[in-house]
DNA sequence: TTGTAAAGTGTGTTCGAGCACATTTTGTTT
DNA sequence: AAACAAAATGTGCTCGAACACACTTTACAA
């Protein structure tokens, strides 16, 4: 019934040779009317499902993937990356596959294109990057292109022909996702949306959320809440937090856009503490002890784990089963409370 | 480098045939010391791993799998399962594997026996099964041990020595997730556990969440709270909810244990609906209309279309890959509200 | 009608693991 | 030293798809 046809059994019922029904299978080579016809007769009437592990087994060639993100000694952030890794090496290994990690230093313009240059030269299969840099990525592309190099990306939004896939999630609905939690703690008062960010290269990110986070405050259209925006670099964290928060007495609440949540949670005063909600990204572990002692209300996962492992796993399975790479694959907005943190953490 | 080496390597590397090699390998037969040395010595300096793609080409047995649950016409709590089961036929069709899907009646114990007595005399290779009926599990159990069919389970938990592997929620803790949630939103007053359900399968989910529930709020000891339980039938709903308000002014929260958020949503009067928060579980689609138009304030995703996909393809995966099947996967609990909802629908 | 290129078709090998079976080596007994 | 069983080892086939290559048939010009 559920039988598994094999090449064989359809030229027998063809009453042709496998090489004929591999010709019409793979529309190569010559073949007569007759024969065509007899072989789709017999194909449409079964249905055939090429046996992949056969296919594989042909065709043993070693493919070869790069991943290049930021080294997570400059950013903890992308520490999950490597387990999302290790996850698709373990799930692989056992295939023709060749998974290789590049770092790079997020910091550094030219060590984006350096990592990109070292890839090149090793001439992968494909890539999988995280395009921190927009006009350094599209210049490598041309590369990319040239080489015939399968490009997917993760974590930010690059436009670009070559690149035939995006991993990640959707970052304005991420800061509605933030807004509407902070809406439920805080009925009242100001808000700040805070960006700690070492660098610049973050600065799309952290808008995009702070857009979402206004946006949905907006359409509330709730006359009891001001909201504002303030940049902190990791020089002035202290004096310029202290200085708002004398002059702001009235906070209510704290959107933090980056993974740097902790910092501010430890330098709340604690009576001030328990008294202003505060949001934040990124399951990292001092995120997590604020996150259950009561001083952190809220975590927005990003998940850069999944991330790039689905982005590895939808090109190995490309290159094995003929999978299509899909354009987007848009993560969910996973929110995290001290309750439900232990199952998203790995 | 990382060059994928075969069993011929080996051979050649220390000497011997490949037929000996296998020996070492699988622990078969005979071999002297002297090979056994020299192989060994081999396996040391290499990483073996053999070609899962060549070992699968000759084992090409068809595994049969069949999953029993209930019928998602008696109760649509079930709906996203087919989806899960589709999405792993999908995933698996070129393999030799066949999966099939039967319903019982969950309201009729009878039923799930008769579905397993049908399942059982087509001596399946495994099966994953929603236990609902514990006694009934626990009977069926001694027929699949005899025929040696791997039993796997998901949505609720039994104890048997036969069952290989769970696949569900900690109930509890999502108890405790729904009860963390409520108390953001709701500072002091009433609140009520409502238990819907047309039968009485349910049950010891029901308590289970209830538990988590309340010992959350116990934890908390936060004497401006009261919690009362209240149970209803789809007999009676309408009235008893109506006599419940009535009687209990100072209502602020309700937490539905069951997937019926909607019915309490569509039964509270207007000027109510906005002042009592409802927290409930799963993502159908009348739960998503509610938690849209703000009269559900959160959902806890039970997530059934990935427990089944992922019961599937543990089994799957043992069977093609030898893979060992988990004896618990617990997923996490998801939390979704009206900003995040969209990216859990599928 | 034969020659010959083109078109069409079938055969046989490969991939790596697994296993049956054939063959060789070893050890023991007479 | 021969005989022979037991132990050890090697050979060769299988799985299904892919593809190279050899072979057969057709078509058409000389």
């Amino acid at each position: 019934m559920d039988k598994k046809y094999t090449i064989k059994d359809i030229a027998k019922l063809a009453g042709v040779s496998k090489g004929t029904v591999d010709r019409v299978l793979h529309n190569r080579g010559k073949v007569s009317p007759t024969a065509l016809d007899k072989i789709n007769e017999v194909l449409k009437v079964i249905d055939y499902q090429p046996n992949l592990i056969a296919r594989n087994l042909k065709n043993n060639k070693v493919y070869h993937i790069c991943v290049l993100l930021p080294d997570p000694e400059f950013d903890p952030y992308w520490l999950p990356c490597i387990n999302g890794i290790d996850d698709a090496k373990k799930e692989f290994k056992a295939y023709n596959v060749n998974i290789e990690t590049h770092f790079f230093n997020p910091e550094s313009k030219k060590s984006f294109v350096n990592t990109n240059q070292t890839v090149i030269a090793q001439a992968p299969d494909a890539v999988l990057l995280a395009p921190l840099f927009h006009k350094e990525t599209l210049e490598v592309m041309k590369q990319y292109e040239e080489l015939n190099i399968i490009v997917n990306t993760f974590n930010n939004q690059v436009e670009s022909d070559v690149i035939k896939s995006f991993v990640g999630q959707d970052l304005h609905k991420s800061g509605r996702v933030a807004a509407s939690l902070m809406s439920l703690i805080v009925s009242e008062g100001q808000i700040a949306i805070i960006h700690i960010d070492e660098s610049v290269k973050n600065a799309v990110h952290m808008q995009e959320k702070e857009k979402g986070f206004r946006n949905y405050f907006e359409e509330k259209n709730n006359p009891n809440f001001t909201i504002n925006t303030l940049k902190l670099k990791f020089s002035n964290i202290e004096a310029k937090l202290e200085a708002f928060l004398i002059e702001n007495t009235n906070l209510k609440g704290i959107f933090i856009t980056t993974s740097k949540a902790y910092q501010i949670a430890s330098l709340l005063p604690e009576e001030k503490c328990k008294k202003i909600a505060l949001i934040g990204y990124d399951l990292i572990h001092k995120n997590i002890t604020h996150l259950n002692k009561g001083s952190i209300h809220f975590l927005i996962h990003q998940n850069q784990k999944r991330q790039v492992y689905l982005g590895v796993a939808t090109l190995v399975e490309h290159f094995l089963y003929g999978k299509e790479i899909p354009q987007t694959i848009v993560l969910p907005i996973d929110i995290i409370n001290a309750e439900n943190a232990s199952f998203y953490i790995s």
